[in-house]
DNA sequence: CTCTCTGCAAAGCATTTGCACATTG
DNA sequence: CAATGTGCAAATGCTTTGCAGAGAG
């Protein structure tokens, strides 16, 4: 069964089943968003209350090894999880945590580069760049941590 | 007191006293390496049984305070702490998680370029590299996370 | 003697997991 | 119906914190 409105996006051509909750996930994370599992959590549940958090961990982790979402860490909050789009890096604001994605696409030849000159393979690289955003700039000075 | 063999290095400047607990610290990461709080606490016990993990996150967070350490977090794992160096990055073993510093001068420049672009200030960036290290590369193929 | 620091243990968060029942193909 | 998925709640791993006593200036 796959209606109109359901995100799919390949889930179904996977090993693993369509289910409501996992094309509610998918749907939360339509809109090109960074979002913790607790914000998806709260999108899901919008239109499926009883959703558990455990679930949106399961299926977060099913998408990924699928490719159809992208998990993010950074030190001090939650993992943000986002559908996979083009390579991409992050600047995230020191002050509101607000995210933001940016290109810099000169920065893969530098990782394969110093990758290749110490003898890793397989590689996957990515740049954080953390910052007071403008909207923040006029505050007084937070400390980083 | 600061005897022979005690670790400062700017400690005592500040607005914190040097302790034993503290020059021990200190010292566990004077070779450089990346530790996480658990190691550096292993390490300290040698030499002073009985010191806490608590007082071991105290102490590292005064010390990122003043600037003697860094701190660096992935995905995944616990966070490592280092003695402070010269900007430098970082290459994560997706098999083993060794890590290991490297240095990509020319990163400055993107993440500068990128930020000013984006209208971020005040900003610090690094560059994380996950791969399979050439000790690795031998084992059958684990999922990155 | 006062302020800072420490050990201990409990609390806090984010994330994972075991289990019994529900759902899917 | 057999396999997979879900909710619930407990467990886990890392880190932070309140408190009462110890140590430093």
């Amino acid at each position: 069964m796959l209606q109109a409105g359901t995100v799919d996006h390949g889930l179904s051509q996977s090993r693993y089943r369509l289910t409501k909750q996992r094309a509610a996930v998918l749907q939360a994370l339509s809109d090109g968003g960074h979002l913790s599992a607790e914000a998806i959590l709260e999108r899901v549940r919008l239109h499926m209350p009883g959703v558990s958090l455990g679930t949106i961990y399961r299926t977060l982790d099913i998408l990924r090894e699928i490719g159809l979402v992208q998990i993010f860490t950074f030190g001090g909050i939650a993992a943000r999880y986002e559908k996979t789009l083009d390579k991409h890096h992050h600047v995230l604001c020191s002050v509101c945590r607000s995210l933001v994605n940016v290109r810099a696409d000169s920065v893969a030849d530098i990782a394969r580069d110093v990758a290749e000159r110490e003898g890793y393979t397989d590689i996957d690289f990515s740049l954080t760049i953390v910052g007071r955003c403008s909207a923040c700039a006029a505050q007084p000075a937070i400390a980083l941590r």
